[in-house]
DNA sequence: TAGCCATCTACGTGTTTCGCGTAGATGAAA
DNA sequence: TTTCATCTACGCGAAACACGTAGATGGCTA
């Protein structure tokens, strides 16, 4: 068996030491590399290939959960495990249609860290037992309650727009994103335009509420 | 009268155990469960449900106020009393935001503890005469100097700004606005101007957040 | 009472953004 | 090869924004 390769992404020091510590002292596990935010990671994913990525879904600027999308759409080839400290429902919803092949809570053991990681290295899925919880409860509530799971078109969204959706949620001008992008103001305008008309939203208002719900932004 | 149901959280054994001791010769009171951590607290919430939990603010990773956050969310129904070493007004103002029934500082007595428990069982709210000091002196404190709020600025806004500033939040254009409130479009603007400046902030988007970080409306 | 001040109202001017429509270049898929 | 999605870009009129000014009103107080 090859040593499986795994980068870490989390921005707190604390918890990459942590992780790593737990990861040490296995033969089949090789650390190749770790970030502490999204731009990093890119960065290093163009040096590096991993099987694995360890995804901490609060990181500043862009969430994990748009790492995940991004990653799902451009190297599906590469597993994802989210770690969170939140179990609650709307981030575990939010992680999965990001594409995500794990969830763990961050106060995990070492057994199931490294069970959950062989497991989605092989393929399959891993779900802390709080997350599938957690899940089936939300699915008897809607049986119950007849509710819909609150769903939304992100996934038709293209990548440049993902990127464009992502400067206008942080508030940024529309002439500062073309100067970012180097693109024209008029482009930029398109594009929030489709992107608008995608999610059926009508305003940026409704567009920052639903970015913060999708966490592609934190408050 | 039922027992009251009581969940303890609090990462500190001895306050604990001190909670214990001060309410365990009491017949009406039914201690069901602690925690030391929001974790354990959350994972204790699946099997047992309690009418009244005993928060500590300082918690280890997530603090007490944020695990009141998640209650008020999900479990409306449960009491949140809110135990604290610190009686600065920051606190006080984060506690009340995130939605608890009462707060006590540390060195309570039984007697205030027996109170404040039976109080937010019943459907009321109980603080502390230090805490509702410490909001009093700030209200009296804005009265006086008018925009010196440590927390924001929302009580310098003057009533018809808030009222604009919950239109714009709600996703209104400025000629619906100004059409609701029969005011002209340019006064609508003018509002806004004003609203932005005082809050400090510099655009819409940073408005939605705000306004969502404050309670002004829901996601 | 007179003066001060906050508030609500409104406008001017120039820049930026929005809504709606059109359209060329490119690369991937059928 | 044709088709389709994507990224790019522009025209035009309406709306929104930034920055400034300013009249009317009503409450407080020197």
């Amino acid at each position: 068996m090859n040593r499986i390769k795994i980068i870490l992404v989390d921005d707190h020091q604390i918890v990459r030491d942590g992780i790593k510590a737990l990861l040490s002292d296995t033969s089949y596990i090789n650390i190749i590399g770790e970030a502490k935010s999204a731009y990093e990671f890119f960065d290093l994913l163009k040096i590096e290939t991993p099987d694995v990525v360890l995804l901490d879904i609060s990181l500043p600027k862009m969430s994990g959960i748009e790492v995940s999308k991004i990653l799902s759409a451009e190297f599906p080839e590469i597993k994802k495990l989210m770690l969170s400290m939140y179990v609650s429902e709307d981030f575990i919803f939010n992680a999965l249609k990001s594409g995500i092949d794990g969830y763990l809570p961050k106060n995990t053991t070492q057994e199931e860290l490294l069970f959950a990681i062989k497991e989605v290295y092989e393929g399959r899925e891993y779900f802390n037992k709080s997350i599938s919880d957690t899940i089936l409860k939300s699915y008897v509530k809607n049986a119950k309650y007849g509710n819909t799971v609150s769903d939304n078109n992100l996934g038709s969204l293209t990548k440049r727009e993902h990127e464009i959706l992502f400067y206008v949620v942080e508030g940024l001008s529309n002439p500062k994103i073309a100067e970012i992008l180097s693109i024209s103001v008029r482009t930029v305008e398109t594009h929030k335009t489709s992107i608008l008309r995608k999610l059926d939203l009508h305003s940026i208002v409704d567009l920052v509420k639903f970015a913060i719900k999708n966490n592609i932004i934190e408050l």
